[in-house]
DNA sequence: CCTTGACCTCAACCTTAGTTGAGGCCTTAC
DNA sequence: GTAAGGCCTCAACTAAGGTTGAGGTCAAGG
């Protein structure tokens, strides 16, 4: 029976996250569930890949807030489909290209910074990154 | 007067966090101080190098409890030398190399698996590494 | 003298992402 | 007929990283 709905105990199963988390998401607007006589939840199976999504998501540093934004532009009604997902995808994938680049900036000017002792020199790039305030007086200036 | 101390308004304006957290710095351990006659906070000038790595390291992601243990390695007297700062830099470049190569791989694997939709709890290298859990319900397939 | 500004402490509050526990309701098994 | 297991709600708690506010001290300026 494929078509048959899951309850919050075996979507938990599925997905590895405790039962608590879902009631979570849920109460977030992450996903959603009807119930049945017994007021339990029972949710469609598409939630695994919504659920799956949020994992994805979330390991890539996209706040849950964001990915509720995102879920939220997908059809309320029908199975989403190859297109709705590529969309979402496409914004987390730049915005993780965007943090990639920082971070690898970061740690490149790190090496030299740190390491070798200079931060809070006027010069340091890290720390003074467009050596404006290079007559203000000693000391460092902050990142960004 | 290149040695004079600093309150803590100046280094609150040198370094651009508010007052409030440099007090909590200090409670967490991160930077200290001594105090004049009216119990007001002294600062070294070295605290503003200090400051400043502990912005770039968090900038990094690394959380300050792993800032003040990397911190606390450093002389407690002496002003920390080039080979203090390098050690600690080390640690950091290394853990942000690997942070690093981890969110390019979930990049490169996002594109591919939420953006095709082939995003299955079962099949999907992203979501189920280990391949453990049967999943016989309808939906796409992975395309590789 | 009195106000202003900078500082002090301590406690409470905020956000994100959940977890834990108390107290209850159904359904199934012995 | 009662115990167990799965589910329910709601409130409180956790952790990190701070922010905000109340109430108080101290030194300088008008």
């Amino acid at each position: 029976m494929p078509d048959k709905e899951l309850t919050v105990g075996q979507v938990a199963e599925r997905s590895g996250l405790p039962v608590s988390t879902l009631h979570f998401y849920e109460r977030k607007g992450l996903i959603a569930s009807t119930r049945n006589a017994a007021n339990h939840r029972l949710y469609a199976r598409s939630v695994l890949r919504r659920v799956a999504v949020i994992k994805v998501a979330q390991s890539a540093g996209v706040p849950l807030a964001e990915i509720a934004r995102a879920l939220s532009s997908l059809p309320r009604q029908a199975v989403p489909d190859t297109k709705d997902w590529a969309r979402i995808s496409e914004a987390w994938h730049d915005d993780l290209t965007r943090r990639i680049q920082t971070l690898t900036a970061l740690r490149d000017k790190m090496a030299l910074c740190i390491g070798c002792g200079c931060l809070s020199v006027k010069r340091c790039p890290l720390v003074n990154p467009n050596d404006r305030l290079a007559d203000e007086g000693p000391g460092p200036r902050m990142l960004q």
